[in-house]
DNA sequence: AAATAATATTAGTATATTCGAATGTGGGGG
DNA sequence: CCCCCACATTCGAATATACTAATATTATTT
C-alpha cells in the first residue's frame, strides 16, 4: 500500500489568503480599516493612489472575504470582516521589526 | 505647508515579507521546519516537489532571512530564523479556518 | 582523481499580478 | 430628466513569479 501522500491543499488555501495580504496598498487599507469603517473616497485620499486602483484592491479583498461592505446612499463603507485579519498583519509586522532590529545590531557591531 | 504625506514604506517592507509567505510550497516548508531543522532532501521528499524547485524556494526564504542554515558535511540543515514566523503562519491559518467555518454555517442554513 | 551524493544556480518559458486609462453603473439633487 | 458624484469594471501593457530542464558546485567515497 502506498504511504499517505503529503497534502498541499491546506497550504494552497492558506497561500491564497497570504497573497491577498501581500501588497502594500492592501496592507495600508487593512491598517486604516482597523480604526473602523471607511468609504472608498476616504481610503483613496488617505493612501493617495488612484480611485480605480483602490477599488481594484478592494474588489480583491471583498472576493477573498477579508473585508465587508455597507451601503449608505451613494457611499460604500468598508470594514474588516474579522479582527483576526489585523492580528495577522500585526504579527507579520513584528517579524519585520525583529529583522530591522537584528540588522541594526549588526551595523552597530561593525562600527564599534 | 503641505500636509504630511501618507508613508507607504512600512507597508512595502511588510508586503515583501508577506509575499515570501504567500506560496503553498514555502508555507509547507515553514510548517515542517516548525518541528526542527531539516535537510533539503528531507524537505524535498516530504513535500514531493522537484529538488530544484524546493531549493529555489529555500533560496528565497534565505534571502528574506526567514530561515537560516547550518552545514554538516554535504548536508545543509534549514531552520526557522524566528518563532514569530510560524506564529504569523498560524494566525493566517486561523483566518482561513474562520472563513471555512463561516461558509459551512451558511451551507447548513440553506439545507435546513 | 573519478564517481557519486547533496544542494545551488541559470535559462527559458508559461502564467499571474499590477496599474493606468477608459468606460460603466446607480443614486441623489437640481 | 439630466448631471454629477461615488464607486466598479474592463482592457491592455508592463512587470513579477514559478516551474522545468539543464548545468554548476561542493563534499564524500572509492
Amino acid at each position: 500500500m502506498a504511504e499517505p501522500k503529503f497534502d498541499m491543499t491546506i497550504y494552497e488555501l492558506q497561500a491564497k489568503i497570504s497573497k491577498t495580504l501581500a501588497h502594500p496598498i492592501r496592507l495600508a487599507i487593512l491598517h486604516i480599516l482597523k480604526d473602523g469603517e471607511k468609504t472608498v473616497n476616504e481610503l483613496t485620499e488617505t493612501i493617495g493612489a488612484s480611485q480605480s486602483n483602490i477599488s481594484q484592491h478592494l474588489a480583491l479583498l471583498r472576493q477573498r472575504e477579508i473585508v465587508e461592505t455597507r451601503k449608505d446612499g451613494s457611499n460604500i463603507f468598508y470594514r474588516l470582516s474579522s479582527p483576526k485579519i489585523s492580528k495577522a498583519c500585526d504579527i507579520v509586522r513584528e517579524v519585520l521589526l525583529e529583522q530591522l532590529n537584528k540588522r541594526q545590531e549588526i551595523m552597530k557591531n561593525y562600527s564599534s
